[in-house]
DNA sequence: CTGAAAGCGCTAACAG
DNA sequence: CTGTTAGCGCTTTCAG
């Protein structure tokens, strides 16, 4: 950093000014060819980047995007990064990111570090920690400096602010249909995941379906360490011929289970997961899964950034994506 | 953004000069305990929070890591994420995040953006066009901003800076060495990922250990799309006993495409991929890897940072991590 | 067409 | 103990 040469190096090195410098380079209808010429040459003689920092600090605006993830090993938000740096790119955004490790505290730094460093916008996915507790206060404080917030998936109500996410009552309510179209009588919730906003959609959604075709409800909690065990256990002591689990690991986790504890996939037991990732894909017997839409995600999220970007006083949008069943071997041919 | 109060606005509110509410706010001893008392009550109900752009202006220095990946979606990038993360925060430093993408063009363009936005030090992993082609120029114009570099797993020698890798060829040869060791002799080198430094170490590991045992190598090459089905046709066309498959996802697959030829795994066949992530473990049957380590390569690369920064005269270290041999359900136990 | 000057928000040397 | 001033690098009036 202290060999970077500065529009003041440059203009002392031609012996002219900053000012005549700096319109140059900006191409500046004031500034006459031949001095251009030669601002320019100089400029890439001595690899001169302008220093965002003093550009940030004159414009009020960074061309950066905060995003705040809370679990970046998790397939799905790995994803959805993709789709937002894709459209951050398209747009001229740089990203910034920090990882929450699902806890509120990790998310409350990062939430002010980010609006320190003068990200124009930010886009996140509450921690778990956060939806448990309820908290939105610190959410709320990054709303009061003005920096618009995107929510992403994983969405509080109680914060006024842009929110996308998938249809998860729906997804559930669909992949429960199609399992009991499929003949499945006795359907179990696999849920190590908790109490996320996600998990409880998705939970209802199941309810409903199941309410609906005037089935019993079933659910089968742990850890998710413990799963392939304790879960086994369940299937031994309960007629199940079908498993609704809560996201992809539960979902390969679970079908390892059935398969441990001696039943065949999916002639005796059929296993939807939710986020749809390079586990589903490559398990055998592959799973069938509800389609998260991650990398769709990402590039909306941004897509509403930027709106709020310029349209400051437009309508809070709450955008909601359609899932998406997709079939694969985990369950039977309807 | 603009909603943000300054020490000039506080200065203004409490009718004192900016530079009193500077000290107070920074406990300058200079100033006296009732002034730090009421500047610092006034700071907190106005929620002041200083400018991270201007005082980066100042001082020359963010607290600002960036960091350069080519693929978030490997398990085994997001993995060194989170160890960079870990490292980072403990240190008080946060993180901008650029995803190559595996291209030169957004590697060249995230070493610029994180150069002017005054990032301290950057941290990257050479995306696999940049290995290709062998361009390291710039590369080699960020160490001429004297921004220090830290290139960590996949590493270009022709770059005088820091780094940190695990020793591959040793990796491999262990590997390859316990499979030979467990009976096999007709062990297949598996790479759909072509000519990045890492594979290429890879393959001289496993060369070199077949030498050494007076075996002949065999090697398998195709796409990632289509490595299933060409190497179920493969293997039915040679006689092999065994695989080194170049990663994990190579790995999952090759099980899945020996098993479709018709193989018993371990029995008739044993597969060891590399980078020990969420698809090994749970991979029926499970993945025997050499453990990339991820995580804890993330943390040595932010401590060579740091080193760095505070000691920017030091010798260039070019730290090796050995690997471990994992062994699950997918090799023979010797 | 070119330059001087002010200011973004912050810190720090220097006066008072 | 408090305030004035200059300056980090850049842009942008406003003069010349």
């Amino acid at each position: 950093m202290a060999n970077k040469i500065t529009l003041k190096g440059l203009a002392q090195i031609l012996g002219i000014s900053v000012s005549t410098v700096s319109k140059a380079l900006a191409d500046s209808p004031e500034i006459s060819d031949s001095t251009k010429v030669m601002v320019k040459a100089a400029a890439r003689e001595h690899k001169y980047r302008p220093n965002a920092l003093a550009r940030g600090l004159k414009y009020k605006r960074t061309k950066t995007l905060g995003i705040i993830i809370p679990d970046i090993l998790a397939n799905f938000f790995a994803k959805v990064v993709v789709g937002i740096e894709d459209e951050a790119e398209k747009n001229g955004y740089s990203l910034i990111t920090c990882l929450s490790r699902e806890t509120l505290t990790k998310e409350d730094h990062s939430l002010k570090m980010l609006s320190d460093a003068g990200a124009d916008a930010i886009l996140l996915s509450v921690s778990r920690e956060t939806q448990v507790k309820g908290e939105v206060k610190h959410l709320n404080d990054t709303l009061h400096y003005d920096i618009p917030l995107i929510m992403f998936d994983r969405v509080s109500e109680k914060v006024e602010c842009d929110s996308i996410e998938i249809d998860d009552h729906d997804g559930a309510y669909n992949a429960t249909d199609h399992l009991i179209k499929s003949g499945c009588k006795n359907i179990v919730f696999v849920n190590p995941i908790g109490d996320t906003s996600v998990a409880q959609k998705r939970k209802e959604g199941f309810l409903d379906a199941l309410k609906d075709a005037g089935l019993e409800p079933k659910s089968f909690t742990s850890t998710i360490e413990n799963l392939e065990e304790e879960l086994a256990q369940y299937l031994k002591e309960n007629t199940i011929d079908a498993i609704l689990a809560v996201d992809e690991l539960s979902g390969v986790r679970s079908i390892n289970s059935a398969i441990s504890a001696g039943f065949s996939i999916p002639d005796q037991l059929s296993v939807i997961g939710f986020t749809d990732g390079i586990l589903s894909q490559n398990h055998r017997p592959s799973l069938s899964t509800v389609n998260q839409r991650g990398t769709l995600m990402g590039r909306e999220a941004v897509k509403l950034a930027i709106n709020r970007l310029e349209n400051p006083t437009s309508e809070i949008k709450r955008q909601i994506i359609k899932t998406e069943l997709l079939l694969r071997d985990s369950t039977r041919k309807a």
